[in-house]
DNA sequence: AAAATAAGTAGGAGATTCCCTACGCGTCAA
DNA sequence: TTGACGCGTAGGGAATCTCCTACTTATTTT
């Protein structure tokens, strides 16, 4: 029953550090074999090749053989509909923060009536 | 050991259909209580509570008494940051969305060349 | 051909997730 | 005050996650 979406595998893939910094190194370092990947982890290599599996069936990387490496590679495409399904959220947070600044903007007037200080009896 | 970071909390919140789908109620629907959540799932009512709780946890809803009802309300601010997350790949979809465009761009001349019709003997 | 290297797979332990039913707590209505 | 209502929490079961240590497979080097 519980046959996960394409945007569960994404988000789930998201939901662990290691993964979100494997995706930063591809990112920032560009294409890289495992073992490359593996240097900046605690983690055994198995570990992490499992985490690698799990961003490959969420579509977040690819993979190609060259000689006994394999190249894992940024895939972005899943993020962009991340993107779009943030989109309608993006009104409330907009008014969140127009809000926070009339509230900034009106401290410095108010802030001495906020919190009154007791009389003595 | 594995302390969950805010970011683990909201990306593991999303990373499930029925919290989703009660982010979007609250989004289009406006602040709700529980039991008129509940109506468009066939989930338990108490199953439902632990996916608010999830959401709370996460900071993605907040939860105003009001009598016996408990009505919870979107909070954005957690999708804000997860679209500051995804600024620094932007750029790698816009680059493979250009190069799918210029692809598009090369069909119409390549398609005949590209499934060549076998001759007859 | 044998050894070394790169990386995936098997299997398992412990924690967590996601659903359920049963129950407790506070609030409103008779 | 008694009962009904709205919600949360307890506790439990099945599945999944995340890590580990072997082990297997494929390729390159010696």
């Amino acid at each position: 029953m519980p046959s996960a979406t394409d945007q569960d595998r994404v988000f789930a893939a998201l939901a662990n550090a290691t993964r979100r910094e494997l995706l930063r190194l591809l990112r920032d370092d560009g294409p890289q074999p495992v073992r490359a990947l593996a240097e900046h982890f605690a983690m055994s290599r198995p570990s992490l090749s499992e985490h690698l599996k799990v961003l490959r069936e969420a579509g977040l990387v690819s993979e190609r053989r060259a000689g006994r490496q394999r190249i894992y590679r940024l895939e972005a495409a899943p993020l962009c509909e991340v993107q779009d399904w943030l989109g309608p959220y993006e009104r409330f947070w907009r008014a969140r923060l127009a809000s926070l600044g009339e509230l900034l903007d009106r401290i410095p007037d108010e802030i001495p009536h906020a919190i009154p200080r007791e009389e003595a009896p």
